[in-house]
DNA sequence: AGGGCTTATGCTCACGGTTAGAATAACGTG
DNA sequence: CACGTTATTCTAACCGTGAGCATAAGCCCT
């Protein structure tokens, strides 16, 4: 009996409010009836001229919102990755990445937007390493390597938390979310893991639920959403018009899930004329009046790489000297 | 009438022979019926578990050929694509980029392997710009930035081609392959652009051609395969057991397109730690002989991000302080 | 009005990595 | 044995980054 296809959008639709990154989730269907899910759509193939149009379309339809920046991330086809609604028929979840701006509440149907770090809490680091993260995450790792018969199969182990987790000599690399959370669906330390050991063991795992493998698109949009902040200006895309240096540095932090040097942060932002003065002062907030800046939307079509710069690596604008 | 889907599997498969990158292509089918394509062949949603698994099957089906290492590069689905026998299958396809150690010739079917600079000969920059980009395409482009009207249409268009093409202030950057190749798709410039002016006029376009939009794939291929050699130690899948620093800086310069210099590369690689020598020596080839080294492989476990550091942008690798 | 608090903004210094070459070593050949 | 060739070592200038000090400019309180 040969199975049907069907190719779903997703959407990671990112938003950040109040210090904190968001995402738009819908009441979840399927299996794990009642996780929240990321919304989809499934691909028209009459109505759908591209891919994208058919993630904007639907996204429009069923939440008012129009999408500013939309980026592709991957390809999600495992046969048991769950999704469809039947057992007949395969679906291929094409998985997208969108940032908007405005904190648009959806309305119609269940839409609500959640925190990210409800459902990825380790990747927080702004208040330095997590209480998570250091009690129970890992320990909850070290007995997963423990478990391991001796020898290379748990030095392997070893080395992959090592480098994932950063718990060695190497320090927390922020985009290697996805890694860190395919390591704990292979530890069976997250909600969806299948492995019963330890989810019977210590609980549900670790994370809010999520429906199907969302955990996993997330991951990925926000390993993106990190990297791509170096050598693009995606944060504009979620900032007011105008906004204090503060504010940008903020969204970039809370983002990152790291806390950056101030007047660091500043001087590369100003050297790499990202942002323009407007003169006028934000309303004080306790301390002198900051200015209110705006993007220059012309660096696009100035520099090659033009981002904000993040810790550990140099700002990916940084030129050879032009011989 | 509704359509129906197919998942269709791409594959660019890349080795490096004789200081030059190559494709495996085969006869194309459809449309464009004289031009090579690149291999593919239909998911199954019954046989194959995962996308990745189905792609190594068909490819071992195929060609004989185990895949060493395989990623994920893009998914595209376009309505108008082509791709599809008849008019009544939307086909979306997943393509990915494979990298293969000897330059196994296929055997069965039509497959060959074909320089990628043949298809791509704006991308390879190793004897400095090449004749092609100065005398033709930089030309054309600036006629194609001529045609717009003069105002903000037309200082768009420089734009693009200033920062895609390394036109103005900015050098060229060798990752930017997809928006070049995009780029000439735009302005009529390479052999299956549809559009009428330029391709009657000044002939069938850059580069040679290939079928459906490949180039595109091919494209997306080599930019992620230049930005991923920075940081991951991707080169020494397409090397043998061991070689010497000159043949994997002449690989590396292969794919990047560029040269480098000699003795900063032997510094990145050996400080990196990324090989070990063998104490043996190479065959002279005329001058002192040189070290055999070969990969070593603990590297993925000590640091986050090993690779082998080109221009423009410090090794990835390199640590912030440690506080 | 002035002290004290808070946040903004400007500036400096040291460190480490990168660029670009010079200088030396080791091999074959005429 | 001089010479061309390639390998390998070493150095000096330069630049970006990390970190902290110092000053400015608002508010609130007494």
């Amino acid at each position: 009996m040969s199975r049907r296809l069907a190719v779903g959008l997703h959407a990671t639709i990112v938003a950040v409010t109040g210090d904190e990154p968001r995402v738009l989730t819908v009441a979840g269907g399927g299996a794990d009836a009642g996780a929240p899910a990321l919304p989809f759509g499934p691909l028209d193939p009459d109505r759908h001229r591209t891919l994208e149009l058919g993630l904007r379309a639907w996204v429009r339809d069923q939440t008012g919102m129009d999408l500013a920046h939309v980026e592709q991330l991957y390809t999600f086809g495992d046969r048991d990755r769950g999704g469809a609604a039947d057992g007949r028929t395969r679906v291929i979840a094409v998985a997208y990445l969108a940032l908007v701006r405005e904190r648009h509440p959806g309305a119609r149907h269940s839409a609500a937007w959640q925190p990210v770090y409800r459902f990825l809490p380790w990747e927080d680091h702004r208040g330095g390493e997590p209480a998570l993260l250091r009690d129970g995450i890992r320990p909850a790792l070290d007995a997963w390597i423990a478990e391991a018969p001796a020898g290379t199969a748990r030095r392997e182990r070893r080395g992959r938390v090592d480098i994932t987790f950063g718990s060695g000599a190497a320090g927390w690399d922020a985009e290697r979310v996805l890694d860190r959370c395919e390591l704990l669906y292979e530890a069976g330390l997250v909600a969806e893991a299948r492995r019963v050991g330890a989810a019977e063991a210590g609980g549900a795992g670790f994370g809010a639920p999520l429906a199907f493998d969302h955990r996993r698109i997330l991951s990925t949009a926000l390993g993106r959403l990190r990297g791509k902040l170096k050598y693009r200006p995606l944060v504009f895309e979620l900032l007011p018009e105008t906004f204090t240096l503060l504010q940008l540095q903020r969204t970039v932090e809370t983002l990152a899930g790291v806390r950056l040097h101030k007047q660091n942060f500043r001087r590369l932002v100003e050297r790499g004329a990202l942002v323009e003065g407007t003169g006028r002062r934000a309303p004080a907030t306790g301390g002198r009046p900051a200015e209110l800046f705006r993007f220059r939307r012309e660096v696009q079509h100035e520099r090659p790489a033009p981002g904000v710069g993040l810790p550990g690596l140099p700002a990916a604008g940084s030129q050879p000297p032009q011989d």
